[in-house]
DNA sequence: CAAAACAACATTATCGTTATCTTATAATTC
DNA sequence: GAATTATAAGATAACGATAATGTTGTTTTG
């Protein structure tokens, strides 16, 4: 193991047509199984190839073939549950397809983003799946300028004119509001982040029309708690939990006293099942806590929180998949728009 | 914004050269800041190839200059927080010196990894870093054979005779086991996967040279909790926490009461805190927990869990640029071994 | 058995850059 | 003002693979 050879130059095709007697476009079609090659040759190539260690030079080779087996993804952050899960099905999904994937994180900085998408298109990839941090899309015009095929994963930015892939909020956050109604709540309060994100604004008015439709009035005043926006995204999730705790705790602290509490994070779950601990208000005889996202500790709250199960696995793999019939020109040109409805996991802290 | 034409062939030196009169050569040198080309016509040139939205096209350029400014980060999974922080971390370095990062998932199988290595050399990367997930090196030969510079983190190859960065699991386990041992108790559980994994194997040692410093016996049959192997790595890491609560319920139903638990994985505790609350057993008064990770719902679980805070990003950081260093040539010839000492996070699980 | 068909390989061109070597022109020096 | 030296640009050749033709022989066929 030790007489390994280090940093030795790699041999090319010449390399090995030398060492064989034969011409480079030969051994390029031994072992590229094109025909022309007789089958003993073809042996003696593919052998001498694998003793030598032979690894196509990629560049060469996606010079001439114009591509390169590569697409790339844009998220915020893969600390963030959804996105890791969304970048592992991707990646997945790619590895299927022959392709390797480029990861690229913008933070949720849209000067990080720029720059991200600047990496993107000089890396030469064949496509980019991207969760995109702002609302303005001029950033993105020149992926679709360089001809890229670009699709879009949970935020939406229409005026691009580009596929669209994501969870569907508005559909998750009825679902979520309708469940705590349906077991009887009639004071519900929506603790969400104060970010003007259009994802945020559509869980707002989701759960504005839930109420309604229950025959209950909504006002921002009374249904509504804001977590002020996170100052950095390199922090850990759990920064999110004790924001979601002091805006609980304020709420609870002015006399507050709702029936119900839907959330837009499960780390706001876990923030609030403390603020509410502290003050001996019991989930769920006093108080029913509803979550987002299922989050792998959420079975194992006290009780075990009730959430939203996304899917954001399906998500990547429609995402992908359209992405890579985008690459290999087998895509038509309408412009896709799919929003998944999410599931509910009904558990303890909603049963009564 | 509508106008914007869609999959226009990328516009070469060439076509630039031709539009502005001049040879490819001069664009080129006068893009680079390379010199010979004149102050004006470097601006005129540099304003053409915006207009034009001019990218240089990667695969000729790395071509010529045998390199790509891109390295292969090698994980198991990025839903494991230990995993997406390395891999966060490493993609900021990258992003620092210029480089991007290509991800490559191994799902903890060898048939996997030895795919991605596989995609890895392909891709034609400047480096690579990587978690192996096999004892076996010889599936990294290849690698090392092509002159692709390698650090390994995690866990360690030392016959492959590579750099490697990892946290000291050794020293974690000690201080974890010394936390509850230094808070009084007597009869310590070590609740840990069942894993032929070296770093396993070290932190049960160092489970054992903690307790017979103190002074305590270590009989596997009594201070060892073991959990079966995962089945599957896709699935989410909660399924830790359902095991953990298999085995520890077990443990306790059998009639054993140890005065403390000591765990390899935060999801471990989780699983652990519902054995326990179901049987009546109150943490910290009657059981100390001590978890390992310091995973974001730690802070908040009831009562707020002990556990060991894991430099992964210090371990990614150092990595990276030892990897820098080596594609840039600037990499002394020795070994590097570096394994950084973890912190405790003192919490109530673990106070009297 | 000659003409056509085919298999197996060689030749040459090409992808889009960068590097090296020239050459023409302008600026400097004595 | 002739000789020297900078400066700006062109010409040509890589880099390592694949693609499009060419060139041999050998086999088939009427």
């Amino acid at each position: 193991m030790a007489e390994v050879s280090r940093g030795r130059r790699q041999p090319t095709l010449q390399d090995l047509a030398k060492v064989v007697g034969l011409t480079a476009n030969t051994i390029s079609r031994a072992l590229n199984d094109r025909p022309g090659v007789s089958a003993t040759t073809r042996a003696l190539i593919k052998a001498e190839a694998e003793r030598l260690g032979y690894v196509p030079n990629i560049h060469a080779r996606s010079l001439v073939l114009g591509a390169r087996k590569t697409i790339g993804v844009i998220v915020s952050n893969i600390s963030n549950p959804f996105f890791s899960d969304l970048v592992s099905e991707v990646e997945l999904q790619a590895q299927h397809a022959g392709y390797t994937v480029l990861l690229l994180l913008s933070y949720e900085s849209a000067e990080r983003e720029r720059d991200a998408i600047d990496r993107a298109l000089r890396s030469g990839l064949d496509g980019l799946i991207a969760a995109p941090v702002q609302e303005r899309s001029t950033a993105w015009t020149p992926v679709i300028k360089a001809g890229i095929p670009l699709v879009l994963v949970s935020r939406e930015l229409p005026e691009l004119g580009v596929d669209f892939y994501s969870t569907d909020n508005d559909a998750g956050i009825q679902l979520t509001t309708d469940a705590v109604l349906a077991r009887g709540a009639k004071d519900v309060v929506l603790l969400d982040e104060d970010m003007p994100f259009s994802t945020i604004r559509l869980r707002t008015e989701g759960f504005r029309h839930s109420l309604e439709r229950h025959g209950l009035t909504f006002d921002p005043r009374y249904n509504l708690a804001l977590i002020p926006p996170a100052r950095s995204f390199r922090v850990s999730q759990s920064w999110h939990a004790d924001d979601a705790y002091r805006v609980a705790a304020d709420l609870l602290d002015r006399g507050r006293r709702p029936d119900a509490f839907v959330v837009g994070d499960d780390y706001y779950a876990l923030g609030l099942y403390r603020a509410l601990r502290e003050r001996n208000i019991r989930i769920p005889d006093d108080v029913m806590v509803m979550g987002w996202g299922n989050l792998p500790f959420t079975r194992f709250m006290e009780p075990p929180l009730s959430t939203l199960l996304l899917p954001f696995e399906e998500v990547a793999r429609r995402a992908t998949r359209r992405l890579l019939d985008h690459i290999q020109g087998m895509a038509d040109d309408r412009i896709v728009t799919e929003r998944i409805v999410p599931e509910l996991a009904i558990r303890a802290s909603t049963t009564r």
